[in-house]
DNA sequence: CAAACATACGGAACGTGGTTCCGGATGGCA
DNA sequence: TGCCATCCGGAACCACGTTCCGTATGTTTG
């Protein structure tokens, strides 16, 4: 479905071992420099992490937003798919969505720079933005009808709304001892709630 | 007390009437600027907006964030004055805070990239941050203390917390008709009702 | 009124970071 | 081994913030 082209990809005619080895190279920099500097680390300095040339990177990753989904594909399809999941393992679907609502908030703030990058309006990072919408949205979206079938919130929310929301306010919330997003976030939920 | 040496200061030495003349034009070429392009629209074009140099912007606002200070210094005051106002105008504590953040809001989403920039972690907009934290937050926390003295907040919500869990709400919020900060707020408010 | 000085102006120039482009290198294959 | 498609490196270009200094102009003083 999502067509991971790279790594062990057998349609469409095989890339060159090196172009291959370097892609691999690529993003394990990419994600070491991201950890250590933000997901806006300059493309040079991944690029000398990796020693490889400007061009290299460009050539596998046409965007920076693209390095970044290929970096973090994994997390995120583990979020999506935890969706269900806790749906089905919770007590109810209301206390499903608070769970899945605090992985992704834990996802978000431990990538130093990511939730700005999610919600910039840069054209840049459309295809980020775009990635995480449509993966996560339809998930989203089946725990709030869940809960508000259930009767447990209410029931006009939109998820696109609710995820956006979310992500917003996981910005800015590393290294800021006054600021708790998780806390915030609880707010929100508890504010979904019926009463 | 906040020293307005600008227009008709009369302590310190004067300044030369072009350098007066050139700061007026320039808060209003910035306050154009901002409305078309948003706040962080390039230096270049309010310079050539007012009709004066790069330099000049540079003496007269040192940083960017002295610039946007200066242009929207005016309704972040009356903002802060708004607050005890509402507190005694208002049926109840919770509600003059939920009004006074509205207004907040208003503010915040009708200027395009203004809440990006309050967010952003960048140096240069250190001033700005600090500028509106300390105006804004004790506002904010003597509507919190009324409200929770009242009883009907939970009692441990940190007023700079909540004024940039709702900033950040506010992020992305223009041109976005699927995006609305209002009722996120207003979710956030809700949130942090007793019950 | 004019000289002399302080103050302010304009914009070239520099640093940084993203992105493009193309001459040269190199893996894959006959 | 030789050829060609593919890929690589990094110089070069663009956009933007910021600095710096030679020049211009308001202001003061003789």
């Amino acid at each position: 479905m999502v067509s991971t082209d790279s790594g062990s990809g057998s349609s469409a005619r095989r890339k060159r071992a090196d172009a291959r080895r370097n892609e691999e190279t690529l993003l394990d920099a990419a994600a070491a420099a991201f950890v250590a500097s933000g997901v806006d680390v300059p493309v040079r300095d991944i690029a000398a992490r990796a020693g490889v040339g400007i061009g290299t990177i460009y050539r596998h990753f046409p965007t920076r937003a693209d390095l970044i989904v290929a970096v973090y594909r994994h997390q995120v399809e583990a979020c999506a798919e935890a969706g269900p999941a806790l749906l089905a393992s919770s007590s109810t679907p209301h206390a499903a969505l608070v769970r899945w609502i605090d992985l992704f908030v834990d996802f978000l703030v431990t990538k130093h720079g990511l939730a700005e990058a999610l919600q910039s309006d840069d054209a840049a990072f459309e295809t980020l933005h775009a990635y995480f919408i449509d993966r996560l949205v339809p998930v989203c979206a089946q725990l709030l009808d869940a809960a508000a079938a259930a009767g447990e919130i209410r029931p006009d929310m939109d998820a696109y709304e609710l995820l956006r929301g979310v992500g917003n306010l996981c910005i800015g919330a590393d290294d800021n001892p006054r600021y708790d997003a998780r806390r915030l976030v609880g707010l929100l939920t508890e504010g979904l709630r019926l009463r």
